[in-house]
DNA sequence: TCTCATCTTGACGTTTACGTCAACGGAAGT
DNA sequence: ACTTCCGTTGACGTAAACGTCAAGATGAGA
C-alpha cells in the first residue's frame, strides 16, 4: 500500500509542510511514524483532501475536525447517532445558506460584468451613448445597491 | 430620506457597533456625521448588507472592499473597465469553485445523514441488523473516505 | 567521513476581524 | 444640576491559521 511523506503531500496539495504539521497538532490527521519521520497513508491523504475542501467552503479547522470525527464514529449508541444526525443537519442547513448567498452574489457579478462589457464595447465604437443624463456622476454600476432588505 | 444610527444597524444585522466601526476604519463604509455621531443612509445600510453577504461566502474584508470599490467606479476609462471585468471574472470563477465544493460536501453530508438514519431506525426496531461482519470495528461512516483524488 | 538535503521539534511572529475595557462627550429626563 | 443612556475615540487583548526562524537528527550520495 502506497505511502507519502510530508513534502510530497505538501506539493501535491499546494500547501506547506508547516500547515500539515499544524493540522496534526490540532488532531485532524494522525500519520504513523517511521523513526521520527511522518508517514502518510492513502487514508491520511484523503483526510487532507477533505480538510482542504472544508476550508474552501469556509469551515474552521475545529468544525472540520468535528466533521471528521463524525466520520469515525464506531460505537452506534442511539444518542450518539441522534446527535450526529443533528450535527449533519446543522451543517447541511449552513451549506445551503452559503450556496444561496453564492448564487445571489454570482448573479450580481454576472450582471455587473455584462454592464461593463456593454460600456466597453460602446467605447470601442466611439459612440459614447452612455449618456443618460445622470447629473450626479452617477455610478455606472449601481446594480448591487438595491439590496433593500438583507436577504 | 430615512437614516439609521449605529446601534439600529447593529441590531438589525445581528452584529456589534464595534464591528461596524471597524468596517469604517477599513474604509468599507463612510457614513456622514451629525456632530460626532455617525449617520447611516439607506445606501450605507445596503453596503453593510453586501459586506455581510461577502463574509458569509468567505471573502476577506479586503476582498470585499475591492468589490465594493468596483461598484463605485465612475470614470469609464477603457483600461479601468477591462481591469474591472477581469476582477469580476476572477470573482465569478472563485465563486463557482466554491459552489462546486459545497455541492460536493452537501451530497456527502446527505448520504451520511441517510446512513445514520437507517442505523438509528434499525436500532429502534431492536433488529440490530447492522452486522456486516466487519472485523476491524470498521467505521460505520466511511463514505467520505473515498476521495481518492483531490477534486 | 563529510556534506547535503530533508526531516524533526520548539518558539516566537503575523494577519484578520473583531472583543473589551477606559475615559470622555452630548442629549434627555427628573 | 445630576444622573442615565447612548455615542465617541484610543488602546490593548484575542483566536485562528499558519509563517518563519533556530537548532538539531538522519539517511543518501561523493
Amino acid at each position: 500500500m502506497k505511502t507519502f511523506n510530508i513534502s510530497q503531500l505538501a506539493e501535491e496539495f499546494g500547501i506547506t509542510p508547516r500547515a500539515i504539521r499544524f493540522y496534526e497538532d490540532e488532531e485532524l490527521i494522525k500519520p504513523t511514524r517511521q523513526g521520527q519521520s511522518r508517514i502518510y497513508s492513502p487514508r491520511d491523504r484523503a483526510r487532507l483532501a477533505l480538510i482542504l475542501r472544508g476550508k474552501r467552503v469556509g469551515f474552521s479547522l475545529i468544525e472540520i475536525k468535528e466533521m471528521l470525527d463524525l466520520y469515525d464514529i464506531n460505537d452506534g449508541q442511539a444518542t450518539q447517532l441522534a446527535y450526529s444526525i443533528k450535527k449533519f443537519d446543522e451543517r447541511i442547513n449552513s451549506l445551503e445558506q452559503q450556496r444561496a448567498d453564492i448564487e445571489h452574489a454570482l448573479s450580481e457579478l454576472r450582471a455587473g460584468r455584462a454592464r461593463l462589457q456593454v460600456i466597453l464595447s460602446e467605447k470601442g465604437d466611439g459612440a459614447s451613448s452612455v449618456q443618460n443624463g445622470d447629473p450626479e456622476h452617477g455610478r455606472l454600476i449601481g446594480f448591487s445597491m438595491n439590496a433593500s432588505a438583507h436577504d
